[in-house]
DNA sequence: CTGTTAGCGCGTTCAA
DNA sequence: TTGAACGCGCTAACAG
């Protein structure tokens, strides 16, 4: 129709220039008017091209928070192995720096086309971005986000608004309590201790507007030794007896949840983070009061669809998603339990 | 690989006899031991089969429920129209039931490959649904159920239980005000109107076990006539001037919320269904308590994915898919809005 | 800078 | 009952 052959077609389509001004023109002109639309069937078969996405993520034990991301992450993977995507994991360890540098390494061998990437310690992260950047390798982040690395896009939860719904569900009923607790873990250097700082600020922003002398105590809770929890809880409930309402920013309330079942503590407002079944379990017997859901599931599928999106398909996409701040209480937990695989 | 041609390979794949049961058998044999799995693409550029898909809702004006479920059913079709599938739509009017017949008649004028329905009345329904299995074509219902039609999936709410749901959270936290309201419309034979029912039978529910002696009003409000609605209102609220809570089991819960702000009355709770625009801006400024969230979009989009798996690439599907329920907020509501262009 | 050409894996003739 | 051959729309290598 512009009077050139496929092949200089093709040089504009994909931006391969050899091609002069004047051709390029005449064919944009009748794409254009013809509405061309690339027919994947075609693409799909006429291409040799295989794509490789690596997933830089936490190791993971079956059912907690990030085994949901990875079925996320399959089941885009899964939708999107017809086009030629194939996926590949990179785990490593939450707590420790030297795992996280050598996974960016091996990342890099890997030489994918694009990148997932959940960051935990900033500066390892922007070295690891760096290198991608410099060959031009796209990324996202999930989860937490790490400003200015120049991630495509961000895909998670605002971790101060879900601390500041925390703190209006925590405080709603009964507002005249005077003593809350905070159920934190040991102070840590990486990105998942700064998301839930950023949810305990949020949190701290509610009870400061809206709650008027009210007594705030502090649990520390490390994540190494059941035993040394159940002593720290129990010195704790000996010395603050009417303490009956508490908040942990992260995915491990069952622990105080199950803690509190054990010695027959009745607590008014127990609220937690994420849906792991230990979580779900307390939940449902009525000993969790509620649990913030940030859709894990989604996140990795997203994140999987949108990098398949811009390397495959070329469109272009936004620089964030967030996601919804689920509230789910016993009556409403079964719905989300099942899209988890949506 | 059989000795024999690809013309012999293609009859027994599809089991159009005229093949030899010696050919057949060591074809089959070879088909198995290298895993045949048939490349779609291939099958897409070969055929030059193309999809329609036809979708049966109510007609719908902008930001009202139907146009984001229409939302939804447009991004799918838009990630599929590379592969064949064009979506059409059919229109009828939400109270005649001829307009419902009529366009079931047009239905079966297109001859659809699949068939998306948002079901309204039962009995013409079922005839309509008849039709199509005789043709054998698959079809999905959204929004609500009829069971025994034969529909290959249905994706919705639990009505029932988000009334349920509902009922929990607005006696939670002033149960002991004895006066309650139900902003419920006129009876109407369609399916929406079952819908209703369903979520106030929920709701009594949680009523009948958790709430002694309260008092429930009922107020019908047309939908025709807003004047109407608003005399009525006012001489409601004139007899029982103390009442403080109340609940519309639909998403016109902004009539009632938009009476409340103009006359300056004050309620405690106040909890409807969906996030048109209008009850946002009512969430947003405190009138409404709470709106319950079915995410319109997300069913339209995964009726017609689902419907494509089935058709285009013969993916066999399960028969249900719960919605969740989403409890929304002033503070969370933004990132729902967001998420309605999943 | 441009045109030509050989497949990609399958469906579908048509001739044998 | 079978086999050979063509074309679907696009990519990529190669020859001008």
């Amino acid at each position: 129709m512009a009077g050139v052959s496929t092949g200089t077609v093709d040089r504009v389509l994909h931006n391969r220039g050899e091609v002069s001004e004047s051709s390029k023109k005449k064919v944009q002109q009748v794409l254009k008017e013809i509405h061309y639309r690339p027919n994947m069937f075609a693409i799909g078969l006429a291409g040799k091209k295989k794509y490789l996405i690596c997933c830089l993520i936490p190791k993971y034990t079956p059912d907690d928070y990030w085994s949901f991301v990875a079925q996320g992450i399959e089941q885009a993977a899964e939708e999107l192995n017809a086009f030629h995507v194939r996926t590949e994991y990179i785990y490593y360890n939450h707590s420790s720096i030297e795992s996280y540098c050598e996974a960016g390494a091996i990342l890099l061998t890997k030489k994918p086309d694009a990148v997932l990437i959940a960051p935990n310690f900033k500066k390892e992260t922007l070295q690891i971005t760096g290198q991608l950047s410099e060959r031009k390798i796209p990324f996202i982040f999930i989860d937490v986000n790490i400003e200015d690395a120049g991630a495509m896009m961000y895909i998670g939860q605002d971790s101060f608004q879900s601390g500041y719904i925390a703190g209006k569900i925590l405080m709603n009923k009964y507002a005249r309590d005077k003593e809350i607790v905070l159920f934190i873990s040991e102070y840590n250097q990486n990105s998942f201790e700064i998301q839930m700082q950023r949810r305990l600020e949020g949190f701290m922003k509610y009870v400061s507007e809206s709650c008027d002398h009210i007594t705030i105590h502090e649990v520390k809770l490390g994540n190494k030794n059941d035993q040394e929890d159940k002593q720290i809880l129990t010195a704790f409930f000996k010395e603050h007896p009417c303490v009956k309402m508490g908040i942990s920013f992260n995915s491990r309330i069952y622990e105080v949840g199950q803690y509190l079942e054990e010695n027959q503590i009745q607590f008014l407002r127990l609220i937690g983070y994420d849906l792991l079944p230990q979580n779900i379990e307390l939940l449902n017997k009525g000993i969790i009061t509620l649990l913030i859901g940030q859709r894990p599931g989604l996140q990795g599928y997203c994140a999987i669809k949108v990098l398949a999106d811009k390397i495959v398909f070329k469109r272009d996409i936004s620089p964030m998603k967030y996601m919804p701040i689920d509230l789910i209480i016993k009556e409403n937990i079964l719905y989300y339990v099942e899209s988890y695989n949506l």
